[in-house]
DNA sequence: GAGTGGTCTAGACCACCCG
DNA sequence: GGGTGGTCTAGACCACTCG
């Protein structure tokens, strides 16, 4: 009848491996302990971490704190728990986390190339159909409209075709896009990107897509279609790219 | 000095509108009865919800109780918090999860259309390079192979070959899988399935594939690679899948 | 039955945003 | 300054898994 075991108490070793106070909450220096345990193989994938019970005395805080900074290892797939068993280490880390919105230049970083854009086009025109019902507006309302061209080591790799209510942002007309895409740019003044919604499909490149991205008539393009969503939910940018079958890949993480 | 001033406890209305004791958590009766709420349109997009405390008490439960439930609708999009302002009603909610690892029917009957597998080879074969290399075999183990072919509405879509290592899952050669994928049988079997990793790519039909699909040799292939993990991180399985680029899309949110 | 994660409480102080 | 979400505590009981 009586309770719980826990908390059994020994002669409470403070050790605090993480301390107040110095503006980085106490569950997200949790968290980064163990990442770095993880990473520097101390945590070797398979092994079973300490209790939630342990790791509450160890890193002296509470429960709860201990939990909050484990979960976000679990979200991140570096961790899992078994009710019951315990919380272990996953032998395989996600990579990288291909299910974010990046830019052309940190995946060209990251995918070690030259990267470079070129701009085609920046100009108010009036919404098609396509264009107004992915971005909410009438057919015909003004939107800003950039076409871009984007090469990899030199070589022409994705042409790029944005659109951007113009009453959101008109100012954009005028910026510099060589070095962002119309997104960042809207983030710069202050909206928040919540995510996209992307659809992908394999298409025979049209003459002039071929022409541009120097590849042959009817060859294969990875085609995307995407729509960039503030976090009120509201859209901020329509964009359809084309790029080349033979030098572009997407890779995603699917969760069951 | 003394402090907040919250749980101002009026007169400690219960009003439980979730209740203990039928097995369902209560953070999970909150989200589903707010989930409700914001689908019947009582709670409209842009429309801020009660603040915590309120709901702490509308639902007699505790605010980190109320947090649970709020936090899992905001991870899956239907509403975002603004610190120090509140919490509001997304605009445009998700459609779908396409993130996920889904099967073939559950696919089509999504979509609306007739589905149907068959199964052109299910043997036992030695794993190839890339094949072992997905599998954290070695070249030459055994694994089974399981090539299918999916219909929609009587037309074939998708040219399937999966690859499932030999000692994981000896029965999957004499299962019937006209019905599931490898891995769908997996999990029947007890494996947990934690995700997958997956890479898309344009490709040229090569003969023997525009073959099968009844497409011309050349024309535009969504190609797919993909690896599915288990919860401990090892590989289950590996599948390559060629999809005629004119009648298959793929769709997927990326986040911020 | 012992150990572990899952859920929950009743508070508290802080940081942030806005009028 | 008042309201809101962000973080944190020190407990508690439950459900599950395993030897």
């Amino acid at each position: 009848m009586s309770s719980a075991v826990r908390s059994r108490k020994v002669g409470r070793v403070p050790m605090p491996a993480v301390k107040k106070a110095n503006g980085v909450p106490l569950y997200a220096q949790i968290r980064e302990a163990l990442r770095r345990q993880i990473s520097a193989g101390e945590l070797k994938p398979g092994t079973k971490l300490p209790g939630e019970d342990a790791l509450t005395e160890q890193f002296g805080v509470s429960r709860m704190t201990v939990r909050q900074g484990v979960s976000e290892l679990i979200d991140e797939g570096l961790l899992y728990r078994r009710r019951g068993v315990g919380t272990f280490v996953s032998q395989r880390h996600v990579q990288r986390d291909h299910n974010r919105l990046t830019t052309f230049f940190d995946s060209a970083a990251a995918e070690g190339f030259d990267a470079r854009i070129e701009v085609l086009a920046q100009e108010v025109v009036p919404a098609k159909h396509m264009v107004a019902q992915a971005l909410d507006l009438k057919e015909g309302e003004p939107v800003i409209y950039i076409r871009s061209l984007r090469f990899a080591d030199g070589l022409p790799i994705t042409l790029h075709d944005e659109y951007v209510p113009y009453k959101l942002f008109p100012e954009l007309l005028y910026q510099e896009m060589t070095t962002m895409m119309s997104w960042e740019a809207l983030e710069r003044s202050g909206y928040r990107v919540k995510h996209a919604v992307q659809k992908v499909e394999a298409l025979p490149a049209e003459h002039n897509i071929a022409t541009v991205l120097q590849m042959e008539k009817g060859a294969p393009i990875l085609f995307k279609h995407r729509t960039v969503i503030a976090e009120d939910g509201n859209p901020l940018e329509f964009a359809l790219c084309y790029s080349r079958g033979d030098s572009y890949a997407l890779t995603m993480t699917l969760k069951r």
